[in-house]
DNA sequence: TTAAATTAATACCGTATGGTATTTTAATTG
DNA sequence: CAATTAAAATACCATACGGTATTAATTTAA
């Protein structure tokens, strides 16, 4: 056995409470004496255990990303299914992680993304690094959409990443507002939209119909 | 002339400096002692005039709406101009609001909304009013396109309406973010694509097509 | 049994915040 | 020149924050 002390906690929980609150209430909105009540880690702990508050909100999103964010990007990147019905399971689990009652409001990333303007770079950096691995990862997907043959072979494929992965920010964020499920889900779907509803239209693609919107 | 010592500054101009402080820091970022030396109004005169810090935050996310806000609502809903061209101006617009050099990043509002989760329930009242003014604004808008023949009758103009709003929340956030502007007018041309191009097909419109996406 | 090691717990520090009481200054009115 | 009115300026208060120095507790190794 270890040789002073035992500890009360081990640090996997106090870091899962973190999480939780940082998710929750934001950077700001959490304080370490919040955390140290939460977490039965008394402060001097907290710092001992993961450093300063950056540190431990790092920690934290660095987690979440793990274990919530990671493995649903490997699954909208290269599943073999249809890719609509990839695209829509993949926003539809948003829309349901987001309004998990088990789980704070909205999405950690994006809660922070929209918080960290007025904070550390190194947290900003590491949101963007965050933010481009999702936007790789719908890029990958509309690629393999176009190899398989399920968008034409013109689509421009970023442009389709970019659009999609900015859903995720305004379904995650109503979410967390209060929208309620069916409205997100109505939303989801509408965004399929673009994919073009049978013989796909590519962006870019002029086509003058007379009356159209 | 007035009876005691006059003022140093007017009212109003320590209001539209409060809002673009707002506006730019958040509400908790930014303090009734910052407001004070940027204004010049020390902040006895703040409180005198403004009332308290959700009082003063209140007055400055008002003159945002009423200022910036309400007349391209306006246009948007009543524009007599083709639908399609009516969205696009519209979200171009919030593009360039969301990047002008000559002011703070994003959009106030959807700032205000993303922040007031842990805030005074009167501030999250404010912000939920003027989010259902502009989900009304879109939903006129779709109803005038069906009346107008430019979308099919049996088109669900709330989810259509909702779908748009939603892409508010994505520009203006990514805006703040850094997002380059030709990434956010390309988004916002894709987000077209769900009007249909050419033929239009409505929401709820089955269509099977083999080797569609 | 005592020393070393490792954690927990208490108390504290400097600073910043929202908000206010008090005093000064500058104008008008009589 | 008072007297009055209204705003400005200073100083201040209680609280909460992030962070730490210090002390107490609890284990293993010698």
């Amino acid at each position: 056995m270890a040789r002073g002390r035992p500890r009360k906690i081990k640090p996997e929980e106090a870091l899962e409470t973190s999480m939780r609150m940082f998710w929750d209430k934001g950077y700001d909105g959490t304080s370490m004496n919040d955390i140290a009540t939460a977490t039965g880690v008394a402060k001097p702990g907290l710092y001992a255990n993961f450093g300063d508050k950056d540190a431990l909100f790092e920690k934290a999103l660095t987690r979440y990303f793990d274990e919530l964010g990671a493995p649903a990007l490997n699954i909208l990147a290269n599943s073999a299914a249809p890719s609509r019905e990839v695209l829509r399971d993949y926003l539809n689990m948003i829309v349901d992680a987001a309004l998990d009652p088990s789980c704070p409001g909205g999405c950690f990333i994006v809660n922070s993304m929209v918080e960290c303007n007025a904070h550390p770079k190194a947290m900003q950096d590491q949101l963007l690094r965050i933010d481009q691995r999702r936007q790789q990862a719908f890029a990958t997907r509309m690629e393999r959409a176009v190899q398989n043959g399920e968008l034409p072979k013109n689509t421009d494929c970023r442009a389709m990443a970019e659009f999609f992965a900015s859903m995720i920010l305004s379904v995650a964020l109503q979410a967390r507002a209060g929208t309620k499920k069916e409205t997100l889900l109505q939303i989801v779907e509408t965004s399929l939209l673009v994919l073009g509803s049978g013989p796909v239209i590519s962006l870019g693609c002029k086509i003058d119909v007379p009356e159209s919107v």
